[in-house]
RNA sequence: GGAGAGGUCGCAUAGCGGACUAGUGCAGAAGUCUUGAAAACUUCCGUGGCAGCAAUGUCACCGUGGGUUCGAAUCCCACCCUCUCCGCCA
């Protein structure tokens, strides 16, 4: 959420921010309802004042004449307040839906098209034979089932069995590892969580569509970034505790609405995964918080480095990023079968954006209340950074090579079938 | 699922219709004293909004939402959450 001052003071920085973000939102609209609801609450509190001051004055019983005076005062304060919490409402409400104004060095542009390569890094692997896809690979070895899976679970659901269900736990490991050595706290999360997590994440109210709800009213997380950066909802911490520093591991649910179609082979894009997430809030600073960007990033980029994955990190431009986020980038990893790079992670920041919607905040040494700022970044995400491996890592026989890094968590070096 | 207790300013507690402008203790900040520290003492110290250049004024907030009343932290109703016990259960 956008501090309404900073609305009022850059009404068209702001609605470009949200044209150029494919948002649709009326600035000056918002703007009428937040100067009609200051002139109500001006008009609320002159009357409450006058109460006040009246009911101040009666002391022990009071009059026929007080009560009648007070009456008075009691239904014009209820018409006046009704009026201006339906205003307040409203004024709520769609502030909820103003996006984060893009950093500076953002792209603009309409949609994936207008995403900038900021860099290639790895070579590609080369073969002598013709690469597979991963889930030919997979089904040659015996390593997944989607047939039994769809059936009773329906589209896009699949079993890992054998040595995949092992190197999916190797590459959970290994990441959980790293960044604890990183010094970040890991931990596990509630994957069910109230509605208000993902409004102050700001996955809603645009991503409501993407989400599974329970029964209870509960919604399954889409990753771990919801609970880690609300865990601290509502809190005041102390600027020697920032920056807070902390790495998740979760199932992800995601309904997947508007990708029908969309890699239905394999299990590149499932409605549920795993996921090893970093999160990190910083003090009020931007340029200490795109420190941060660059060094979550790193991460990533370490980790697939130590895997050997060759991959390119894009700059998204306006069009392709989310409606909370400053800045973002993604990594894609190379997929020999599809000869293409594939997304596989994703580092955004937000300055204060998820912070003021989630009321967390921070005391300053010298005694001042501000809001954190956040960020999050993938550290690994399966199957899909398995079939990766798989593509990348095959041998002409079929067989699969560990990676270096990844064969002191498995059973076996090769995978030749799913024993 | 059943029965009971409770949710008050960072923490801990008091308050149970009108001097609550929410008291007190702890923690925190500044200062006095001290060679330095501790102790003691003095002062400051919740959050958010609105008006104002500002000093300041004012409104709201005692889990949340309704209600009763001239007046609600205090009474009533609903909901949420926490704790204790019982039941069920991985």
């Amino acid at each position: 959420m956008l501090d309404i001052k900073f609305i009022r003071e850059n009404p068209s920085l702001v609605q470009k921010a949200a044209k150029n973000k494919n948002i649709d939102v009326n600035i000056d609209h918002l703007l009428e309802i937040d100067q009609k609801y200051r002139q109500l609450q001006q008009e609320v509190q002159a009357l409450r004042e006058e109460r006040n001051a009246f009911t101040k004055e009666i002391q022990g019983k009071p009059t026929d004449e007080q009560i009648g005076k007070g009456k008075d005062f009691k239904e014009k304060l209820e018409k006046e307040e009704h009026a201006l919490s339906a205003v307040k409402e409203e004024l709520d409400g769609q502030l909820l839906k103003i996006p984060n104004v893009p950093a500076d060095d953002v792209p603009v542009g309409k949609d994936e098209s207008g995403n900038k390569e900021v860099k290639k890094v790895g070579d590609i692997r080369q073969f002598d034979f013709t690469p597979k896809s991963h889930e030919d690979l997979a089904t040659a070895l015996d390593l997944y089932d989607t047939k039994h899976a769809v059936n009773i679970a329906g589209t896009r659901a699949y079993f890992l069995k054998g040595d995949l269900v092992f190197l999916e736990q190797a590459v959970l490991q290994y990441a959980l590892d790293y960044m604890r050595a990183q010094d970040f706290t890991a931990m596990t999360v509630p994957w069910m969580v109230h509605k208000n997590a993902l409004y102050g994440t700001g996955y809603f109210p645009w991503g409501e569509e993407d989400h599974y709800t329970t029964q209870d009213g509960q919604v399954l997380i889409g990753t771990a970034e919801v609970s880690l950066t609300a865990y601290h909802k509502d809190d005041i911490l102390q600027e020697k505790d920032l920056p807070v520093k902390l790495v998740g591991i979760s199932p992800c649910f995601r309904r997947e609405v508007g990708s029908y179609g969309k890699d239905t082979k394999g299990f590149f894009r499932v409605h549920q995964f795993s996921k090893v997430e970093q999160v990190v809030l910083t003090v009020a600073d931007e340029t200490i918080t795109r420190e941060w960007h660059e060094k979550m990033l790193g991460y990533a980029e370490h980790l697939l480095q130590e895997l050997k994955l060759s991959y390119r990190v894009l700059l998204m431009c306006t069009g392709d990023m989310g409606a909370g986020q400053r800045k973002k980038y993604d990594i894609e990893v190379w997929f020999p079968s599809q000869k293409k790079y594939r997304e596989t992670h994703s580092a955004s920041y937000f300055n204060d954006f998820q912070s003021r919607r989630l009321n967390m905040k921070y005391k300053t040494k010298n005694g001042e209340t501000k809001y954190v700022y956040t960020l999050n970044n993938t550290v690994v995400a399966t199957p899909r950074l398995l079939a990766a491996i798989l593509e990348n890592y095959q041998e002409e026989d079929g067989s699969i090579i560990v990676p270096e890094v990844l064969q002191k968590y498995m059973h076996n070096p090769v995978i030749k079938s799913s024993k």
